[in-house]
DNA sequence: AAAAATTGTTAAAAATTGTAAAAACTTTAG
DNA sequence: CTAAAGTTTTTACAATTTTTAACAATTTTT
């Protein structure tokens, strides 16, 4: 398997180092200026580990953790930060990082660290957690969520990619019933119905449809 | 600050002499033979690591993780299992164990692993983030406080969370107000209606709404 | 102290959403 | 083609949330 990383450091001096060292370890390493530069820059499907330095300029990294994070329990993910405070630790800890490196650090203690984290992650996804833990089958209706296949009818299905494609945001009952085709006659509580009949089944892989009270539905 | 542990393992032999061990180095353990035991026994606001066994007669181990994970995302967990079962590791991880031992295993790697945990986690401890006895769950619409969980409506978790987002600052009914959408048309006595469901919610758990009179309302 | 303004409290009405099951409709297998 | 199975719509009712209205209590102003 690749061994990817994708590092998220502001000092050129220091990514460059950084990469080349890891370079020769077979790390294959993506490198990003910043958070902005990450979200429009990133490796489709990129598997691997992050290195994310806490003062970064526009977004700081820690945000940046915390949205890595919220889309992706499993990747390691280490934090860099230049001097050793507890309180960065901390929060840095709390916002999903798996660990904490703090400059200057010897290329050593990197390697046995990431090594270490590769180790375990490359476990985890060998074993057909894979990491497209989550799939959508738009031929057969139906979406795969860590190893589970959840089978949904046409109605079922059309709601959920709707509300999966606006994570975040609500969707109304008209936004969704848009979603199908004009002689589809849906109506609002038509909707709410397959809302309740598709929560009974995602409810088995830890998903979740919230209600957006006067709003929609929304998922987040 | 006392190093506590938790094991919780069927074996006494394998139990005595890691308890044996680790009270060496000034660990404190606790012992229960099972889930179940540990449910009915477990000593009140313990503070430190969990072994988990993956076999145990009765509740298994994985399941433990999760309860003792799904109130407590700071500890950590370690599982312990007879054989290297990559399998097993994957679920554990999975449900929330931080690392994974497998048996046999030597007693310095042991006291290594569990005191780099233990240092970790005093460091997340000390700062006060334990005291983050708080948490707002925006999603569900509640927040947990001293362990208890507060549900709350849309309406009443909106101004909940500004008062809290301006602590110490009175909001007008106006300022909470425009915390909604337009199209919710909100009143300045429905906000009244509101805080005072809000209160009565609150109030078992020790949090109060103040009024400022003529002003609006602050939590302090 | 009386009047006015503001806030607390309660209950009912209105609106929205959840749930369950029957009825209508489609698809599939034999 | 027909029966069976699965899907979608419809319907009805329950539960929850929000709004409205009314009155009580409190504070401020006059």
């Amino acid at each position: 398997m690749n061994k990817q990383i994708c590092m998220i450091e502001d000092e050129e001096e220091i990514s460059e180092t950084i990469k080349e060292y890891l370079n020769t370890k077979d790390f294959e390493v993506f490198t990003f200026g910043s958070a902005e530069d990450f979200y429009e820059n990133k490796p489709e499907d990129f598997v691997g580990i992050y290195l994310v330095d806490w003062n970064l300029p526009g977004e700081p990294g820690i945000e940046l953790v915390k949205k890595i994070r919220s889309k992706d329990m499993l990747s390691p993910i280490f934090m860099v930060s230049a001097y050793n405070q507890k309180n960065d630790i901390i929060e840095g800890l709390k916002a999903g990082a798996d660990d904490y490196i703090t400059k200057p650090f010897s290329f050593e203690e990197l390697e046995v660290r990431i090594e270490n984290a590769h180790t375990k992650y490359s476990l985890v996804l060998k074993s057909g957690a894979e990491k497209s833990d989550f799939q959508l089958l738009k031929d057969a209706k139906a979406f795969i969520k860590g190893g589970t296949t959840v089978n949904l009818t046409a109605r079922e299905y059309v709601i959920f990619e709707s509300l999966l494609g606006n994570e975040g945001q609500p969707l109304t009952r008209e936004d969704l019933i848009k979603c199908f085709d004009k002689d589809d006659k849906m109506t609002n509580r038509n909707i709410d119905v397959h809302v309740f009949s598709l929560r009974k089944k995602i409810k088995n892989v830890d998903m979740q449809i919230e209600t957006v009270w006067g709003k929609g539905y929304k998922i987040s």
